[in-house]
DNA sequence: AACTACGTTCAGTTTGCACTGAACGACAAT
DNA sequence: ATTGTCGTTCAGTGCAAACTGAACGTAGTT
């Protein structure tokens, strides 16, 4: 991280944009994510004008493999978006400042395939558990019908919060 | 993962709590978490009766040690609850059925949590910006007031985020 | 054509973390 | 006291994933 000191008139802005773009490392770290792409987004999101890719490289240290994959995984959810230089063959990207977007489509998005693909299981668990009750249906067992009914439970729930991801409301909360 | 099946009656309905345990599994796991902790919740969940350390453990096949951590963790969720059975030393544990107050205490408690640390983190930024703000007031730089207009937009979002955590609507949406 | 400056990809490395196994302390029973 | 059964803890292991470095393909330049 050298060229921000250049550019930045003062020292004191400078240590307050590398405090940020550390703090964005250490959050997007916090939820399981690289450090790379929270100091990636933070950066772009504190500079006046769009980056090239080696720029940011250079700029927070990283090889230039790690913001190449990095940018398009912001990218993939709004939070960057492609800008062009004219008479300039290299990609620039700025930060989207619609954060609602961002989050609709960042972690609203996967929050919704990990829904779904967790609804998928919930299906075939099921297919199998109607084998079950099929099959005990002459006996009359107690206990299949206790664990129809916690799945059942588990089931309702899960479209609960399928739901709530979905509910016009929360968008207008944001 | 033996004695399940001499617990259950008919095979197919233990074939059906097998999967829902490996689903639990998995999605804890696409989570970040471990499998095991959405193994645990699950088998606790199906099972009609309170389940001890070991008997968690040999039904999962996974170690003792993995159990204890794990059940303490989702006992801070409040996922599980302690159990006395009279005369056994053992600690016993079941599912809590409540999934509004799981959610609350264990989703939205972690992510409160990290919004704080954020919100440290951005506080220090921010008196680090009020040097820089100090120190450029005689230039009267540009550059300077950009920054500060961005960090306090990314500040405006974090307290959105916080306050639609403890908005009272959310918990009425569950 | 040769050369250069891009961005991307992929094998290799390293870091972090879930999980294990053994040791330990607590406690009850004999 | 000793033995046995709990639950917890901690150093060690294995593995997954972030990150790197070099090679590659491509497109513009001379």
């Amino acid at each position: 991280m050298k060229s921000l000191a250049e550019h930045v008139e003062s020292p004191e802005l400078a240590a307050a944009c590398l405090q940020f773009i550390e703090s964005g490392g250490h959050t997007t770290q916090s939820f399981g994510l690289g450090q790379v792409i929270g100091q990636v987004f933070a950066l772009l999101y504190l500079s006046p004008r769009p980056l090239c890719l080696d720029e940011i490289a250079e700029e927070l240290g990283v090889s230039k493999a790690s913001v190449s994959t990095t940018v398009r995984q912001l990218e993939s959810w709004s939070a960057v978006k492609h800008v062009w230089v004219k008479s300039d063959r290299r990609d620039f990207y700025e930060a989207e400042t619609d954060f609602k977007a961002m989050l609709r489509q960042g972690v609203l998005g996967t929050l919704r395939k990990k829904m779904d693909t967790a609804a998928v299981r919930l299906e075939n668990v099921e297919t199998t558990l109607a084998d079950a009750l099929e099959k005990s249906a002459q006996t009359g067992r107690e206990e299949t019908k206790v664990v129809a009914e916690r799945l059942q439970r588990a089931r309702q729930f899960h479209a609960k919060i399928n739901g709530l991801l979905n509910n016009p409301l929360l968008d207008h909360l944001l």
